[in-house]
RNA sequence: GGAGGAUUAGCUCAGCGGGAGAGCGCUUGCCUUACAAGCAAGAUGUCACAAGUUCAAUCCUUGUAUCCUCCACCA
């Protein structure tokens, strides 16, 4: 056979892209026939910017998974889709047109839209760019978008289905507005933050001029929306002026005292301002005591007509400077405090978010909540790790309607029409042309559009074709698994186990996988304000895709974030170019070969022992993908590759190759060639590229590791007996390693050693494997001694409680220094035994411990016992060294 | 205010009721038929602190400290 050549150094650019096309052009991604079906949907990436190292841990932990599963011959889909984020792309765009000194209204509708899909465009294109480089293997094929015709279908049927319903209404309520993006937002997409205040306590004087009372305030400038001012109905100080009316300062109005109990009595004077249309909690009190609301705000956040006129048109924030100035002025300001409080800021554009009373429309969630509540009680979904259940349930528990309408332009618009004429108002799945009841053709559509959680929620099975009973929806509906942070367990997750429910009648996926959160070395989230990020661009033009997913999947430890930074990736990196060494070497030991049939009989213990850690192996792997252990998967496979595999194994066939007979070698080359395929399809889905590009290489190679049959534990394979004779051989080379390393003696140097042993085993090891095992060792000559007899004078002894081994080092020892490590060694077993002694001689231990721990401990005596013997008898031995 | 994490080697982190682990870094020696991105041999830890449960605690319980998330509220 003829030398298989491999490039000299490890250069994933060299094939990764092409590895990647001859994939999509065998359509390896897409499901094949089969029964059964394994399913995920991508969590789709916003179409605002670009993938960061959140996405590519994300995306590779899937991909991983979904390449474990189609090895394992399971009819496998993976769907690769992107968002169109409603707030935040069109901020994308509202900005570029800033630039341009515009607005969105400048330009209009049509062509704003217009805008933003080119938006759109550009970002999904990078972003399939980036995940084919990652080497997601999505169909893309089924790839969807939310805004998509499909999807914009699904939207339809979801929202006019919830409506008719009564699950979806419009209301007049206070919602959270962003002025900045002009939009309503929902309860959960506000971000409160710690902002320094001022608090104002200032004089309401009563209208009959009988003094005043103060409220403290620290937004002074809503006073103009003022309707009352409550007090605690049980706090005594104020019983006699429950009814009395104040007439609110700056102005002529009058408001009634009222007594309502959510007013808390310890705070400031007890009093509190009643401003139901800009205060979530005056809202509710407006509401208990019938009281109208005011609202004093233009949807750009400055002042209305409702308030005096020289506060107009000014922003809110200036406004409260110039009341509080007038406040002061005409004497009402009684004084100002440091008020530190928090303050709801948009998640999007971190402006600040404004109670404002407007016409939106909600989605009533209790019963979709106790759904959703109920398929994780009966297990139907199962969060990895499970400690995210509770934060699950505590949501559905407290949760709350949901505010889906926003006054933006860019999303699925709300399919809502309006008769100017009659004013009947039409909720329809089809575009409407005239008026259902008068049949006059005025009529207009809602110019809100729904929040994109509306669309994204109904994600798991709106890619999968519904609301059309489509083929794939039978075929790969429930999905699977879901893998996506722990960030959007409500705007998303619970969402969707809510629509799966509604609409389904079933879970979404059974399996929820939480993962890590990316953060840098000091363990900040990784964010584009701090440019702390690392894009896995970089990442993978320096180290390449496999590395870049190696790395995060060994990092990826359930529930824990990860920190990393640019060097991380060397992990990966390094262990990929082992991957290609170790081929290479093993492809060049090809050169004037033949490949031959190795039948059981012609395995020697070695072989024996690494095609058992490799069974081993495949065990683990398959028991901790199973509960998505991703760290100790890649870590197993790490393992058998490089320690067990590269480090004994091919070293030890290295000395066969030397000098074996031409039948020796063809046999050995043929199992390399074995375990060589074994391993590249075990490794696949962890180091997707390389193991494909080698496995093509390989001589016995069939077809695509990628869609190669994955290894499973193997009863044929299963042989711990070996591994525990090769083991003590592995200790006694170790021990006769570091003792020649303690000894100082050059690696060069050949020695000679005898080893005295009962172990009939090892012994039988140590004869048919001398050459190799010498040779691991640099001795010249191995004496085996079964009966003690031989002469062990002059010699460096070794202690190990199967062995006892001899060095002829001659003189080139200091005696001194072994004799102190060995005086060192004795007393740290005799601390290990007194420990041991005491345990046995406690009788409550005798009595209360289990069987094996006695055991255990009665073993650890004799070991440390015979251990002291020993190294006693060693310090006699070196002592006549001198 | 409520909830959940974290605290283990110099760094990043696994682990676990019965003799402390990995990767990187460090020390020493090696260009050995692949890999110096390598090989071999090492050193390094009151497993945050305190009390309790237990025959036995790094692991379970409680408390303390520090740090980090999330939720709620804040006139």
């Amino acid at each position: 056979m003829k030398k298989i050549e491999l490039e000299k150094n490890y250069s994933p650019k060299d094939f990764e892209d092409r590895i990647y096309k001859m994939w999509m052009d065998k359509k390896e991604f897409s499901p094949k026939e089969g029964e059964g079906h394994f399913s995920i949907v991508m969590p789709p990436p916003n179409v605002t910017g670009i993938l960061h190292m959140g996405h590519a841990l994300n995306n590779t932990l899937q991909d991983v998974i979904i390449r474990h599963q189609r090895m394992k011959g399971i009819p496998t889909l993976w769907v690769p889709g992107t968002d169109h984020a409603g707030i935040a792309t069109q901020n994308v765009v509202e900005r570029q047109l800033k630039k341009e000194g515009l607005r969105r209204q400048d330009i209009g509708r049509e062509k704003f839209l217009e805008r933003t899909w080119a938006v759109k465009e550009k970002h999904h294109d990078i972003i399939k760019k980036q995940l084919e480089v990652m080497g997601c293997s999505c169909d893309w094929d089924r790839e969807r978008f939310t805004m998509d015709e499909g999807l914009s279908k699904a939207v339809r049927e979801a929202f006019v289905s919830l409506y008719e319903k009564d699950l979806v209404y419009r209301g007049k309520y206070l919602v959270n507005y962003c002025p900045k993006c002009g939009t309503a937002l929902a309860d959960d997409e506000v971000e409160y933050e710690d902002t320094p205040g001022t608090l104002f306590d200032v004089n309401y004087p009563f209208a009959d001029g009988s003094g005043n009372i103060t409220v403290a305030t620290t937004r002074p400038e809503t006073m103009f929306g003022d309707v009352a001012v409550a007090v605690h109905p049980d706090d005594e100080r104020y019983k006699s002026i429950v009814g009395k009316m104040l007439r609110l300062p700056l102005t002529d109005r009058l408001i009634p005292i009222i007594a309502d109990s959510f007013v808390d009595m310890e705070f400031g004077t007890g009093m509190v301002k009643i401003t139901p249309a800009h205060d979530p909690n005056d809202w509710e009190a407006g509401r208990r005591h019938n009281l109208e609301a005011i609202n004093i705000l233009n949807p750009d956040g400055t002042l209305n007509d409702k308030v005096p006129e020289k506060y107009r048109n000014i922003p809110a924030e200036e406004a409260r400077k110039m009341v509080a100035e007038d406040l002061k002025k005409e004497g009402y300001l009684v004084k100002t405090t440091d008020h530190p409080h928090s303050v709801g800021h948009c998640y999007r554009c971190h402006g600040i978010v404004e109670p404002y009373l407007s016409e939106q429309w909600f989605v009533r969630m209790r019963s979709l909540a106790d759904m959703a509540l109920e398929a994780l009680k009966k297990d139907e979904i199962v969060f990895y790790p499970k400690k995210w259940e509770n934060t699950y349930i505590h949501w559905m528990e407290n949760i709350r309607d949901w505010c889906i309408s926003r006054q933006l332009w860019w999303g699925h618009r709300i399919p809502v029409w309006y008769c100017d004429d009659c004013g009947e108002m039409s909720v329809s799945r089809e575009d409407i042309k005239e008026c259902p009841k008068c049949h006059s053709k005025h009529i207009h559509q809602d110019t809100d559009v729904l929040d994109t959680w509306f669309s994204s929620w109904l994600w798991p099975f709106s890619t999968l074709g519904w609301p059309e009973k489509s083929e794939d929806l039978k075929r790969f509906f429930p999905t699977s698994t879901l893998v996506s942070g722990y960030d959007i367990i409500f705007f998303w997750i619970s969402r969707m186990i809510m629509a799966s429910e509604e609409f389904m009648h079933s879970v979404p996926f059974k399996d929820i996988v939480i993962t890590s959160l990316v953060r840098d070395t000091q363990g900040r989230k990784m964010s584009k304000s701090l440019g702390n990020g690392i894009d896995p661009i970089d990442v993978i033009d320096r180290y390449g895709a496999d590395a870049m997913r190696f790395t995060l999947c060994f990092l990826a430890a359930q529930g824990q974030d990860v920190q990393i930074d640019m060097d991380s990736f060397k992990l990966g990196s390094k262990f990929a170019n082992k991957i290609w060494n170790a081929t290479r070497f093993l492809l060049m030991n090809l050169e004037g070969r033949k490949l031959v049939d190795v039948k059981k009989s012609d395995l020697s213990l070695i072989d024996r022992w690494i095609y058992h850690r490799f069974n081993e192996t495949a065990k683990s792997v398959e028991s901790q993908m199973a509960s998505y252990k991703f760290n100790e998967a890649s870590q197993s496979v790490y393992s058998f590759f490089w320690n067990d595999f590269c480090d004994w194994y091919v070293e030890s066939a290295k000395e066969k190759m030397l000098s074996g007979s031409d039948r020796e070698k063809d046999l050995q080359v043929s199992i390399f060639m074995d375990l060589l395929e074994k391993s590249m399809r075990l490794m696949h889905p962890f180091v997707s590229f390389l193991t494909e590009e080698i496995y093509q290489k390989l001589p016995n190679h069939k077809g695509d590791v990628i869609v190669s049959e994955y290894p499973m534990w193997d009863k044929e394979l299963e042989s711990s007996e070996d591994e525990r004779v090769f083991s003590l051989m592995q200790s006694f080379v170790r021990d006769i390693r570091g003792a020649r390393a303690s000894i100082g003696i050059a690696p060069e140097k050949k020695l000679k050693a005898v080893i005295s042993t009962k172990d009939k085993d090892l012994v039988r090891l140590l004869r048919e494997e001398d050459g190799f095992i010498r040779s691991l060792m640099g001795l010249e000559e191995l004496l085996i001694d079964e009966n003690g007899d031989l002469d062990t004078s002059k010699t460096f002894p070794i202690h190990n409680l199967s062995y006892e081994a001899y060095l002829f080092i001659g003189d080139a020892i200091n005696v001194d220094s072994e004799v102190k490590k060995l005086q060192d060694e004795i007393k740290k077993t005799e601390a290990l035994l007194a420990q041991t002694d005491k345990k046995l001689s406690n009788k409550a231990f005798m009595e209360n411990a289990k069987r094996e721990a006695i055991d255990k401990e009665l073993h650890k005596k004799d070991e440390f016992e015979s251990k002291i013997k020993a190294e006693k008898e060693h310090i006699e031995l070196l002592e006549k060294l001198r």
